[in-house]
DNA sequence: GAATCCATGCCTACTAGTAGGTAGTCATAT
DNA sequence: ATATGACTACCTACTAGTAGGCATGGATTC
């Protein structure tokens, strides 16, 4: 569907929108990065929104792609919880990709078209029931000790990557972030701390 | 300092930025809200920046008055931050002020200028003051059992708070911020469950 | 095999609208 | 008399999006 040209220019969308957003971003920035005339990228994708939603979806695809493959390649449900914890802080440090492009937008949520909402609500649909689903995996296999509701951790564990994202870009502070992952995932663990 | 158009201008910039953020709010809008023209605007907020600085200050010293109240007014730490975090799930839910203005604005971080940046970094860091010392008093005063150290539990917080609203935001459902906040506080608390 | 057709991809040049900000005028109130 | 606060009118820069030209290259047709 998409050709070459077409991915280059949604990838730098990506890291763009990862940095300033959605209505910080503009076609002329994306012009720049990719070396192609603005009235081009147009003609690639129509309209912002329209690259805007082709960016979540690519971003939720990969978000759902990369489960599976940790679901099949890890044994452990909280190794698996880690990796994907470990993902971001990675991406945190070595600050290309300081954020979540759908965490991002979801600040931006009331100034959003309808259609890129929609993409937006599917990112966290899709996060929170697969984190929901490891846990419970977890406590089945008696690594992991919840204390309230599956939902309930599910949701708070989300809460605390996204705040602890937005602390260190706040603070400018990455440690931040392991922080607060660290500390919550040392209270699911039925580990040692 | 202010006169009372100024700060109409205020609070009413305070509640677009609330909902649109730092990049997607202009003069234009609050003209039309307080009724008043464009360039009367910049009489009393000669710059974007400048009108963004105002209401971050603003908004860090209501937040610290509040917390000075609470502090005075409540006996239990505990109970303290219960009140601080109800305060935030009566916004929300009354959706007229839906986020906090320095969270939302912690977001946008990469794409502020230097100077509201710097009052950003400056709420976190009395947010994450306050939190922590009441943390402290409640471990004190053993209405508060913390698992980690009391820097990163009060970071925690924060990070479930603003992750919280990031949730509620992005799903239009207020109902998963009181659901984590409520995991959390039960999570910290002597009391039984 | 050559000529035609048509889609692709990029271009220049443009539009209407909006952004933040400025200059200068005028009324009021101290 | 001077400062305040509002105004009209304007500026430059930039926004998303459009129109139409030009090259390529792979099919189809004669």
């Amino acid at each position: 569907m998409h050709g070459e040209m077409g991915e280059k220019i949604l990838n730098t969308a990506d890291s763009i929108m990862v940095q300033h957003g959605y209505s910080a971003f503009s076609y002329a920035d994306i012009s720049e990065a990719v070396g192609i005339r603005k009235a081009s990228i147009h003609h690639h994708f129509p309209t912002k929104a329209g690259l805007a939603v082709a960016v979540l979806r690519a971003h939720r695809e990969k978000l759902i792609r990369s489960a599976e493959m940790l679901d099949a390649q890890m044994e452990s449900p909280l190794a698996r919880l880690q990796a994907y914890i470990h993902h971001w802080e990675g991406c945190i440090r070595g600050k290309t990709v300081s954020f979540c492009v759908a965490a991002l937008l979801g600040a931006e949520m009331p100034s959003l078209p309808e259609e890129v909402q929609v993409e937006v609500r599917l990112h966290f649909k899709a996060l929170g029931d697969w984190i929901e689903r490891t846990l419970k995996a977890g406590v089945r296999k008696r690594v992991i000790r919840l204390q309230g509701t599956v939902a309930m951790e599910a949701q708070t564990l989300m809460a605390v990557v996204h705040g602890g994202m937005l602390s260190a870009r706040a603070l400018e502070n990455c440690d931040v972030f392991r922080m607060v992952t660290d500390a919550t995932m040392n209270r699911i663990s039925t580990e040692k701390s």
